[in-house]
DNA sequence: AGGGTGTTTCGGTGGCAACCGAAGCATCCA
DNA sequence: TGGATGCTTCGGTTGCCACCGAAACACCCT
């Protein structure tokens, strides 16, 4: 198959409602079965499956098969790193935004919600300002280093930063890059210690997910975290 | 809209092949004509015309009207980051490759292209990787820094690296980041500073571009910049 | 004005793919 | 072993869309 029509494919693939909404439903890293992706996609659980196949054999996702459920997960990062993309063409920074409906369940979404591995949100994009503010976090429109303060200041949250490049070298410091927020438009931080940060956040309970989507609320452990060890100041701080 | 459809919307409008071959002629950044797509893409005029309609419409590329032509651009830089990042799927890191039919086309393509606004292919993977080996720049899978080193050795070939930064204060530094090369299958610079190189390049006649492609040819005054102010190694030497 | 070229609009056709109902497998449980 | 549940395969229908020929439109040149 021609480069070009591979590409045709991939992208026709994700040019369907049903199946961008069962991507946009893995988006979280989690690995979820086909009901409940039929389900998400409203569509039958037949025509679901007819997806899933496609998907899998294109290599969008990988499936993982336990007992009678089959577990359908994001194939890989590029994966997931495409469908950011595409939604951030999508958003359409460049135009109006026509009367924006969102509801309460989109309200939540953009709030604080997961991008595959790492935060988002409004609560993603106030980590990514404190961090910059704090001089922790070096941000230019196409990478970020972590400083050394910033290094010390993911030491006391736990996070090792340079275990993240043993072997690397100089390169310790080279692990973040911005991520455009589709729904603030400004960056917010991801590579590996934005990974770990969101996996350290969950272990710690400072956030927790809300069941079926991708949007998480921050707990009142983690507002004190993120505002003490970070310095991000909530709505009415 | 909802946010759902408008990116099915995207990605179905980049699911199509005679849509798929305009836009990888657009990647170099250039305008090209209705007419001039239509031959790339192998439809009559009619049949671009409604494509590049949509496109339009859509927001993936911007027209702009100079008597009787009009020259069709990608949109915006993200339009391009969207199409690299659906590449990256569609050369499917993790399989084996089906017999990769190379035509003599396509083998200078692989050799050197542009990449939007900055070089791919064998060349662009050679500088990626002569600047990392010089310690001028240094490389992780998230993100890149110029050294110190490395602003000095741009500043020898006539690109002032902290310029680009200006009123950024620290950010000075942070001006690339990698870019997975679907030929080579491993990274090449893009970003600010890949930019600025790929620019002053064709300004210096280090390169050329080949006719109606994304292709370019290293000149021989190329080969020696090259070589003695970055230590790239061609081949044979 | 008139011919030539680049581009779009219109109408009609063909093919593909998303969808569902029904039936068939696979797996777990009693 | 029989029945429930999760999932897939099959067959048939429907609707959409890519495509082209023909014709109209826009612009340039002489």
């Amino acid at each position: 198959m021609s480069t070009n029509a591979r590409f045709a494919e991939i992208a026709a693939l994700a040019g369907d409602p049903a199946r961008v909404g069962m991507l946009h439903a893995l988006m979280d890293g989690r690995a979820l079965t086909a009901s409940e992706l039929a389900r998400v996609a409203s569509v039958t659980p037949q025509t679901a499956s007819e997806h899933l196949a496609k998907m899998a054999a294109a290599g969008l996702v990988q499936v993982e098969k336990q007992g009678r459920h089959r577990y359908h997960r994001l194939a890989s990062p590029a994966v997931a790193q495409m469908m950011e993309s595409i939604m951030l063409v999508a958003s359409r920074l460049d135009t109006v935004r026509p009367a924006p409906v969102t509801g309460p369940r989109d309200a939540a979404l953009r709030a604080a919600r997961t991008c595959y591995d790492h935060l988002a949100g409004h609560l993603g994009v106030a980590l990514a300002d404190a961090l910059v503010a704090g001089g922790h976090v070096e941000l230019s429109h196409d990478a970020g280093v972590v400083t050394d303060a910033g290094v010390a200041l993911f030491g006391r949250i736990g996070i090792d930063v340079t275990s993240f490049s043993a072997g690397r070298g100089k390169t310790a410091r080279v692990l973040c890059r911005p991520c455009l927020d589709w729904s603030e438009r400004r960056s917010h931080l991801a590579g590996a210690v934005a990974t770990a940060l969101c996996t350290r956040s969950l272990e710690e309970g400072w956030i927790r997910r809300i069941e079926g989507t991708r949007a998480v609320t921050v707990t009142a452990k983690g507002q004190r975290v993120f505002c003490e060890a970070i310095g991000v100041r909530f709505g009415g701080q």
